[in-house]
DNA sequence: AGAAAAACTATACTCACGGTACAGTTTTTC
DNA sequence: GAAAAACTGTACCGTGAGTATAGTTTTTCT
């Protein structure tokens, strides 16, 4: 695929993610799609074989970025310091400042919007989104492992579930965030979250 | 309105939460509701004046029952213990216990699904969500007030946000726990919030 | 420069859905 | 037993999603 076609794809999925964290995924129309991104029906489906390869392809992308993403702002902290713990609670502050940067509230996960209308997708979609969760909880589990081995938690808990709490918390908090129209309160959830690994691994 | 009338409307807004919840508000056609309904067109037309009154029905409804569910819970943890750490932590014992006897994953929020589709309703929708949501606020930063009154926290918290953490950890628990297909995964998340409460008021 | 492949445009068609209208029928209520 | 409420049945319309395909322009490669 040359320059061109790969703008165009790019320009597609950028206007049709847009429009479905707004409208729903059955609720964007494929219409509006193709004139915001000042292309014709054709060109759509030269691009997309369907709504649901739409989709597939939005999902990747989205879950690509987001792995980027998270690994960047991962890899900075561990530059910054040597101790496992604190790297990861200077991953979630840097976390909490990006998310706080977006001064209107944050976009919308992908994820999130495609689970509420489970049943519009094929299984292969639905894998994604169930793998692409897996990939987090992969992330943030293997750091608190590194802490594990160095503290000691004041409860016994399950690594994967304590992982997975931030994820809840990133979800959870996007959809406060946006029924609120406060911007702020990701972050603030981001906080909490920060705080209860303090709490649970700190030695104050 | 005669009880039958009742009963009907009841009737179809079941099945229309049901249907929605699974392939989103814009993906549920009206056909369908009916169908599911046993009602015929006219007749829904009698109930609702339209999808954007059957989404507000809706809403009010679950909200209606969630605030019923949440202050039982609370009033039993009430009936139990003194004291409001161990009214609050009790609540959310509770809480978990609820959530895990759903066999099945949680059946999914409204308010979170309607979150990813707000272009689609008009302002008194988006205007229930957060009243909605703001009430669950209330309700639990009452509970944290009496809990600071008598305990002092590790943290300076802001008590709402503290309180919002609990939407928070339930809007997120229900979207994971759907996505992995794992009904345990959202009462293991509420336990998390609850042990950040013990760590951040408890003396242990 | 020119052929082949890629990246589109233009057009037309089908069908489902939301919503309306309304006349007739059953059921409840008083 | 009459009036009001709660429907059924049917027919209709405009919109738009999704599909298909033939034709045209642009890029790429040699």
């Amino acid at each position: 695929m040359g320059d061109k076609a790969s703008n165009t794809r790019q320009r597609i999925m950028s206007t049709a993610e847009k429009i479905i964290l707004q409208k729903g995924f059955a609720g964007t129309s494929i219409d509006e799609v193709i004139q915001q991104s000042h292309i014709t029906k054709g060109g759509f489906f030269y691009h997309f074989k369907g709504k649901n390869d739409l989709a597939l392809g939005l999902l990747k992308r989205y879950l690509d970025a987001d792995d980027i993403f998270f690994n960047q702002l991962l890899g900075r902290a561990r530059e910054l310091t040597e101790d496992p713990l604190q790297q990861m609670l200077l991953f979630l502050k840097l976390l909490a400042e990006a998310m706080a940067e977006l001064k209107v509230h944050h976009p919308g996960c992908l994820v999130a919007a495609f689970t509420y209308e489970s049943q519009q997708f094929d299984d292969d979609v639905i894998q994604m989104m169930k793998d692409g969760t897996l990939s987090w909880r992969q992330l943030f589990s293997e750091q608190l492992c590194l802490v594990e081995e160095k503290y000691q938690p004041r409860f016994e808990t399950d690594i994967n579930d304590l992982a997975d709490m931030l994820s809840t918390c990133l979800e959870g908090g996007i959809i406060l965030s946006r029924i609120l129209k406060d911007p702020e309160a990701l972050s603030k959830q981001i906080m909490h979250y920060r705080n209860y690994l303090r709490l649970l691994y700190g030695d104050e």
